[in-house]
DNA sequence: CGTATTTGACCCGCGC
DNA sequence: GCGCGGGTCAAATACG
């Protein structure tokens, strides 16, 4: 749809991108949501966390209210009225109560579903009691002041409870929101960490080297070098992709940096761009990022030219469910923009990184069309300034993704293969499928944090080809279990990783040397671990289990499975696939890593 | 009052 | 050349 085609954007689908509105709503059926409004959403929501604390033999809310009848009858608040087994004024409290209730939620009955239904209950069951029962009573046409009071002391209990709930129901969400950011933040320390070695891996493969051979501290700068562009220098290989400088001086008129050749090999990850270059451009658009702007800064061969064209628009986009308006990547950020994207009803908003001045890293949010609670971000470029280690490992992972994939699509004849082959090294373990987009309008990685594809529902486009993984949740009985375990289970065999110092029994360890590991040491290669990934993981992952059981970070790790097993318990319709090519930030895919390459 | 966000306008590339 | 869409700017506004 054009832009500004008289698009009618709801909030609750702006809200989440706006910032403003921290509330989004966490739903089963997304489909419904755009007919609810901002309280509504405190409903809701509330209802998602109740039901998923209920037990599986909860019986369905239509079914609970004639059982809570009866209990009603002996719950306290009435029991407490000793003196009125047929209580007029119950009809009264009834009325009352939902009077209250309507003006926050009259459409939901969910919220009557929730941790309320007792006393929701109540009024209802009540009033059918009553209904038959008061005609005695009521034709007595008897109403005392102690009824009356009686009536308002259970609507205060009532309201009281209300109140009670609703700052539950509030503090709750504030969890949710908690353990979600920690689950995202935990999974993408997964995945630099992986992809970090699984670069190495490639790396190594690319040079003809033994695995066993290479030094890690000195292999890590290298990789990149290598992956990056054999041919370029250490610094334009530094910068896949927007960071790379060029004099995009639009409004500044600064001189092109190019080529960084200060910058060493181990800046690639804190520090992407080389600090001439931001200072000069501190506010640069990434428009001037057209390849028809290459030539006037770059270096001397063509070979560079394209090079830096292409990892200009390199991206690393990564899908997450969050209910945050943003993931919580370690980096402070600042709002520039926001629009409407094609192909999207959620608003794409944009971001850059405020933590240096100048430095070019920015990002896009945007909602997913299919499902609006997966949050997918792309970020750009390299930062220019030291991270704190909670932002290390985004930045590490766009880095080096962005790397990985230009290493790809450097090679034109091989693209696809590479892109393969990309594909398999980034996420081995954790990961179903790749896919790969040969027409996407920006090389872009794409990082699916959401949940653990099934191969049988993906719809693909003609070219975008898949690269089966090991399934590791074709352990699992039921769909959301697998689906927990999809996400979880990487998780865990990265946080084994992480901690492998810890313990010896990991598969891994046999081709490097664990002293490496901490320093981006290099894994086996891709086939390798294809190979080796069936049979190790199972052990890996029990080794990984007694790793983080004595690790402090056990408790984000296990925060993090139940948000899993949270979400994946909720139906979800994400099975689709956006092939719509123009929109590369809504391009979705059941697997966890997907290429995709400007052809 | 300083900072962050919003939002309409603008620029640019691309396809027709 | 024109329109469309992505991306960014910057004045206005909101917020703490």
């Amino acid at each position: 749809m054009a832009k500004g085609s008289g698009l009618s954007i709801d909030h609750n689908i702006s809200d989440p991108i706006a910032g403003k509105n921290k509330n989004f709503f966490l739903c089963h059926q997304p489909t419904v949501l755009n007919s609810f409004s901002d309280d509504h959403h405190h409903f809701h929501k509330f209802h998602y966390l109740m039901d998923a604390k209920r037990s599986p033999a909860t019986t369905p809310s239509t079914i609970q209210f004639p059982v809570c009848l009866n209990h009603d009858e002996d719950s306290p608040q009435q029991s407490s009225d000793d003196h009125h087994h047929h209580n007029k004024r119950k009809v009264i409290d009834e009325m009352d109560f939902f009077t209250d209730k309507n003006t926050h939620s009259r459409d939901h009955h969910h919220y009557k579903d929730s941790k309320l239904e007792l006393n929701v209950n109540t009024g209802l069951n009540l009033l059918t009691t009553n209904t038959s029962s008061d005609h005695s009573t009521v034709d007595d046409g008897i109403s005392t002041n102690m009824e009356d009071k009686k009536a308002k002391n259970e609507y205060a209990v009532v309201q009281a409870e209300l109140e009670r709930v609703n700052a539950e129901n509030q503090r709750l969400k504030d969890m949710v929101n908690e353990v979600t950011n920690n689950y995202n933040a935990l999974q993408l320390q997964l995945m630099a960490f992986m992809q970090h070695h699984n670069a190495k891996a490639a790396d190594e493969n690319s040079d003809g080297r033994q695995v066993e051979e290479k030094k890690g501290q000195l292999a890590a700068p290298r990789r990149f070098i290598d992956l990056g562009l054999g041919v370029n220098t250490a610094g334009t290989a530094d910068e896949p992709a927007l960071s790379s400088s060029e004099g995009r001086s639009r409004d500044l008129g600064g001189s092109p940096v190019n080529g960084n050749s200060n910058n060493n090999e181990e800046s690639n990850v804190l520090f992407g761009q080389d600090k001439k270059e931001f200072v000069k451009r501190d506010d640069s658009p990434d428009r001037n990022y057209g390849p028809n702007k290459v030539p006037k800064f770059s270096s001397s061969s063509k070979n560079v030219d394209q090079t830096e064209a292409t990892m200009r628009k390199a991206r690393v986009s990564v899908r997450a469910r969050s209910e945050a308006p943003m993931i919580n990547d370690g980096c402070q950020w600042r709002k520039y923009g926001q629009k409407m994207a094609k192909g999207n009803p959620c608003p794409r908003a944009y971001y850059r990184c405020t933590m240096a001045a100048g430095c070019p890293v920015r990002k896009q949010v945007q909602r997913c069309a299919e499902d609006r609670t997966i949050l997918i971000t792309t970020y750009e470029g390299n930062h220019n300034h030291p991270l704190p280690p909670a932002a290390m490992a985004m930045a590490s992972t766009t880095s080096s993704a962005a790397r990985l994939l230009l290493s790809g699509s450097m090679s034109s004849a091989d693209g696809l293969m590479n892109a393969n082959f990309l594909a398999r090294t980034l996420l081995p373990c954790s990961s179903s499928m790749a896919t790969i987009s040969a027409s996407a309008p920006f090389p872009t990685v794409t990082l699916d944090l959401t949940q653990t594809p099934n191969p049988s529902n993906v719809q693909r486009s003609p070219n975008q080809f898949q690269v089966p993984f090991p399934n590791p949740s074709h352990n699992f009985a039921n769909g959301a279990a697998a689906a927990a375990a999809g996400s979880l289970l990487p998780q865990i065999f990265g946080q084994a990783l992480y901690n492998q110092s810890k313990f010896s029994g990991l598969q891994m360890s046999q081709d490097m040397d664990p002293s490496q590991l901490g320093n981006q040491s290099q894994l086996p290669s891709p086939a390798m671990q294809q190979g080796q990934q069936h049979n190790s993981l199972a052990d890996s992952v029990s080794a990984a289990t007694a790793a983080i059981a004595a690790d402090p970070n056990f408790t984000a790790a296990l925060a993090a499975a139940i948000t899993s097993i949270i979400n994946g318990g909720t139906p979800q319709s994400n099975n689709v696939t956006n092939n719509e090519n123009t929109d590369d930030l809504a391009t979705t895919t059941n697997g966890n890593v997907k290429f995709s390459q400007s052809s």
